[in-house]
DNA sequence: ATGCCGACAATCTGTCGA
């Protein structure tokens, strides 16, 4: 059994203690991190080395960055994603090997901020993301791409009223981006084990989101085919929401068979 | 709800998030 988890913790600094009763708890073989807000030498490696994880960061000064925990050694495949032009400095993805699965941690641009550059930046990321998906399809690669996608797929993924009409999360455009990479052969986990139950993995701080349940889902993890067959079990730990101080994305946890 | 909350860098207000 391999147990991988993703969570956009909003800085991990601030979050370090529900980061670290949550691998106390949970015991993930990969914990996916997603907005630590920090660089490489600030993460707060202590805390998760007393209990038994270690890290590969890439992070940058107050926004983005993106960090593996793992308890065995990984491997890092990619330090940003391939196809992306090196002028591109955002700290938003790294692809690790481990227990014989390759793991893309992403985080996707928003799309909302910046204008029409903005957008197309978020547009250029998610095709770059595609043709990476295909080239380990062709490759025959076991892996899991998963992250905070900023993306909800269908109409089913946010709460009435929770996005305004033309957000970047939900343009047709954006959800086009969202299909192609899909059709490269890819599962989203949660819905292939909840296909029609309405669950979301953020609330925004704002307007009482939380308390009304405007919530949004766009927090994934996308498997290929034969992990997808090897998948066992989803968990949105939607109660890290309710925590003092809570990041505004939960955990969301994918348990994978052993190989037969 | 082109900003209601929250983090960050800077220094108190601006930018970003989704």
């Amino acid at each position: 059994m391999i147990k991988v988890t993703t969570w956009n913790v909003n800085s991990v600094r601030t979050r370090e203690s529900h980061v670290a009763d949550f691998l106390a708890r949970e015991q993930p073989d990969l914990l996916l991190l997603q907005e630590i807000k920090c660089e490489e030498h600030q993460f707060p490696r202590m805390a998760f080395k007393n209990l038994g994880y270690d890290a590969v960061v890439v992070g940058q000064k107050s926004y983005n960055g993106v960090a593996v925990l793992h308890r065995a050694p990984v491997e890092v495949l990619h330090p940003k994603l391939p196809g992306m032009p090196e002028s591109d400095t955002h700290a938003r993805f790294i692809e690790v090997r481990a227990q014989g699965i390759t793991v893309g941690n992403l985080y996707l641009p928003n799309g909302n901020s910046g204008g029409d550059e903005g957008y197309s930046y978020k547009l250029a990321w998610m095709a770059a993301l595609r043709a990476h998906s295909e080239s380990l399809m062709d490759a025959d690669t076991d892996f899991i791409l998963a992250g905070d996608y900023n993306v909800c797929p269908t109409d089913a993924d946010f709460a009435p009223r929770a996005l305004p009409a033309g957000d970047a999360l939900l343009r047709p455009e954006t959800r086009a981006a969202f299909n192609a990479l899909i059709w490269t052969g890819l599962t989203d986990a949660t819905r292939a084990l909840y296909p029609s139950e309405t669950l979301y993995t953020f609330w925004d701080y704002q307007a009482g989101a939380w308390d009304r349940n405007a919530g949004l889902r766009i927090d994934f993890q996308l498997l290929s085919p034969r992990l997808a067959e090897r998948l066992t079990h989803v968990v949105i730990h939607k109660d890290e929401r309710a925590k003092p101080q809570p990041s505004d994305h939960v955990p969301v946890t994918v348990k994978l068979a052993k190989t037969a």
